[in-house]
DNA sequence: ATTAAAATATGATTCAAATCATTTTGAAAC
DNA sequence: GTTTCAAAATGATTTGAATCATATTTTAAT
């Protein structure tokens, strides 16, 4: 397998300098970007596995990722995107726990890790970044409940809808402002949605049919958003 | 309706002074606890409503409390309990966002209001308190991932079971060691398994035939703690 | 280009659980 | 104690979606 060259810059160069770490100093960004490994995961590849022990922090440079817990009978089901900017695998760390989930790449991935270490001694002391983790987790908690609610009250046609949704508002849109801007196969919308793969297709095929949703292939084009976010019976 | 007494004593002789504030400081303490409200609740009556303007954070020193959301329909979605020492409405603080549920108490219930003002005040200043919340927000993140999975995933008989099992975690037994030291109608219980109040019904009382439990109108007796663990398909 | 495996699609069948309907019981208010 | 209403219980029916089976298409590896 033939490496794919790794340019990523320095944290105070970084295009995602604006996120999370946003609010550290130039020596804390220097004491991060020294030591920080840059890696690249090929679309498929595993970032790292639920259950294993959490020795670093993984921040999102360029790419896509899905995080993953196992269920009953070994089937999966996707709990979060990541996306440029994101950080992954904090909660562990800062609760000294085995990672929580298995994160996924899915596509071609630019991926720093940063020590354990290092991003323990520098929260430490800088509250504005204890306050980023605050928002960061309840961001994230909140997005968890609203989930746990679509799933428990939805029909499968409403989580569907409610699938698109949500992965249009985190990756956006391709540059002709219809296409959602991420590639999934059925079986990964169906342990989005939290039913099988069967279903999503014949899902997909109604929104189809209906003109609501345009597939090609693994794209998906939105050409009513309106009509969509009335199938996911949403409210907000 | 008569009143009853309050004799809440002041945060620093708190029964549960070991949980979120245990770090404050002796002049800490004294800001929290010189201007706190001390407040009872009635079973049933309503704490602060989902999408209310967040003005305090409310610290239940006795009884229990259940948090749900509005989903589909006004029907309501159970995301997680509260019991002494707990905190509530933190999160709404620290996002400057209205209510994020709906809290309810499911006995009467003892609550002190603390303003949002104090508690942001002393909360700037402390990085023990900020690192408290974390660990606080990323427990009530692993239980909602963890219900997410759970719905998605089990049957209802699974589901009943697991919520017993949570009820039990989370409020103990009563003296006899047998019975779950919470009283909740079925339609409760339904609320927390994401399944009808006739579903829940039934399952409780096949659970009930079998033995696994027994049924004496709200309380609920574990019989058999190893088979009800077995029935709720749980591994770990 | 070929092959094998995985993904997608579709039809048929089954089934868990929701819904509907009714009766019984328990709790709260007076 | 009585009355009313809500909760619990139970039976019957319906339904959405899972499961099963098979065919087709796509993808990845060689």
């Amino acid at each position: 397998m033939k490496r794919k060259s790794i340019d990523i810059p320095s944290c105070d160069n970084c295009k995602n300098s604006k996120d999370f770490f946003c609010n550290l100093s130039e020596p804390e960004k220097q004491i991060i970007s020294e030591k920080k490994g840059d890696n690249f995961y090929k679309k498929g590849q595993v970032i790292f596995y639920e259950g294993n022990h959490a020795n670093g922090l993984f921040c999102l440079y360029d790419g896509k990722v899905k995080l993953t817990k196992l269920g009953k009978d070994g089937k999966e089901q996707i709990i979060r995107f990541s996306k440029d900017g994101d950080i992954l695998g904090y909660r562990s760390l800062l609760s000294n726990e085995p990672y929580h989930a298995t994160a996924t790449a899915m596509e071609d991935s630019y991926i720093c890790t940063i020590s354990k270490e290092k991003f323990l001694t520098v929260i430490e002391d800088n509250p504005k970044l204890s306050f980023k983790v605050i928002q960061l987790l309840s961001k994230d908690l909140k997005g968890a409940e609203q989930h746990l609610i679509d799933v428990a009250q939805k029909s499968v046609k409403e989580r569907i809808a409610e699938s698109l949704l949500l992965l249009q508002t985190t990756f956006g849109y391709l540059a002709d402002n219809r296409t959602i801007n991420i590639q999934m196969s059925r079986s990964e919308i169906a342990d989005m949605a939290g039913t099988t793969t069967e279903s999503t297709i014949r899902t997909l095929a109604q929104l189809n049919e209906k003109n609501i949703i345009e597939l090609n292939g693994k794209n998906i084009v939105i050409n009513d958003m309106k009509e969509l976010i009335k199938c996911s019976n949403s409210y907000d």
